[in-house]
DNA sequence: CCGTCAATGAC
RNA sequence: CUUGUCAUUGACGG
């Protein structure tokens, strides 16, 4: 068959709207389009603008293209396409975080890069389908702020009990099976599924990467299910177009609001439970100190990628919209 | 319309 | 030998 090779671009939006219309559509063949040098090569020049630097190879950006691009893209397909090709270690690197812990990253060879590149383009087409209208963080599209004003519109709408969830070390913790299985809901293809686990595996017994080129989607994947039950929640309890429980999540930062009234006290409980389920599920641990339930009438503040939220009252009493300060 | 290269900031 | 994803802004080029 003669079919005429269709770009990256037109591929990627075929897959993501087959997902999209499909939602149990398992997905075939896509090893082919990973090993595709112009999806290897996107990958590279994704990956060259960071300016990163090298793995534990120390191989370079400057190297690799002194020595020959192509060549290098080619070397790279031959291995995948023999099944030959082998991830080294990351380079492990422990940068200071903001409130004195250590931040450890795990820095793959560039060459990893490029192959995780490669197959971040081909799994996110067929995951953005999947992912859930509260989810912004690593998202094509999305922004931070629009996440702020989703959780700021909620508090106008009076959804002033909230559940600030903090995460501990999510990365960290998913678990290879769990996270294979929820790839595997979507991918009928078996070079893929080895491919990721390979990818997995040097990385150690459990978690994703900080550093990976992939873990952002992939741990976007392993919480679609907590999205997925908000939403629920969501749409259950909905009243026409009022609704009385929100959610925004952006990586490990998650919050829930849930309306003032009375009335919906119990929604609170069921999604706090809830959530305490489905983390346990996933072996992710909630952080029982800093997560916190706060009552926004009562004075009470939470905090959302850097923005405290905070009910003030106006100049003539009533209650007024939410207030951001600081930061 | 397509591309290249700087910044910034959320995690 | 501070990694990664995403977004935004700006400059330039064909």
């Amino acid at each position: 068959m003669i079919k005429a090779s269709i770009g990256l671009q037109d591929l990627r939006r075929k897959i993501y709207l087959k997902a999209k219309s499909d939602k149990t559509w398992r997905f075939w063949g896509l090893y082919v389009h990973v090993c595709k040098i112009e999806t290897l090569h996107l990958a590279y020049r994704e990956a060259k603008k960071n300016n990163g630097a090298p793995g534990i190879d120390g191989v370079s950006f400057a190297d690799i293209e002194a020595a020959g691009l192509k060549a290098f893209l080619e070397q790279i397909q031959n291995e995948l396409h023999s099944r030959t090709y082998r991830p080294m270690r990351n380079r492990i690197k422990e940068i200071p975080k903001g409130n004195g812990k250590v931040r450890t990253l795990g820095i793959p060879g560039i060459r990893d890069r490029v192959v995780q590149g490669a197959l971040k383009l081909i799994l996110e087409a067929i995951f953005e389908a999947d992912f859930q209208e509260g989810s912004y963080g690593y998202r094509p599209k999305r922004t931070a702020h629009t996440a702020i004003d989703r959780v700021a519109s909620a508090v106008v709408k009076n959804k002033t009990r909230v559940i600030d969830l903090d995460l501990s070390a999510y990365f960290d913790n998913v678990r290879h099976f769990t996270l294979i299985k929820k790839v595997a809901e979507r991918v009928n293809d078996d070079d893929v599924l080895r491919l990721l686990k390979l990818i997995l595996k040097v990385g150690g017994a459990k978690g994703v990467p900080q550093g990976g080129v992939i873990s952002p989607l992939l741990s976007n994947l392993y919480l679609n299910e907590v999205d997925k039950m908000l939403e629920r929640a969501k749409e259950v309890t909905r009243k026409g177009r009022f609704t009385y429980i929100e959610y925004a999540r952006f990586a490990d930062d998650l919050v829930v609001l849930v309306d003032g009234f009375g009335k919906w006290e119990w929604l609170l409980k069921a999604a706090y439970k809830r959530l305490v389920e489905e983390f346990e599920k996933l072996g992710v641990q909630m952080n029982q100190e800093k997560t916190q339930i706060v009552n926004l009438t009562q004075d009470e503040t939470f905090s959302f990628l850097g923005f405290d939220f905070r009910r003030i009252k106006t100049r003539r009493g009533a209650w007024g919209g939410d207030e951001l300060l600081h930061e």
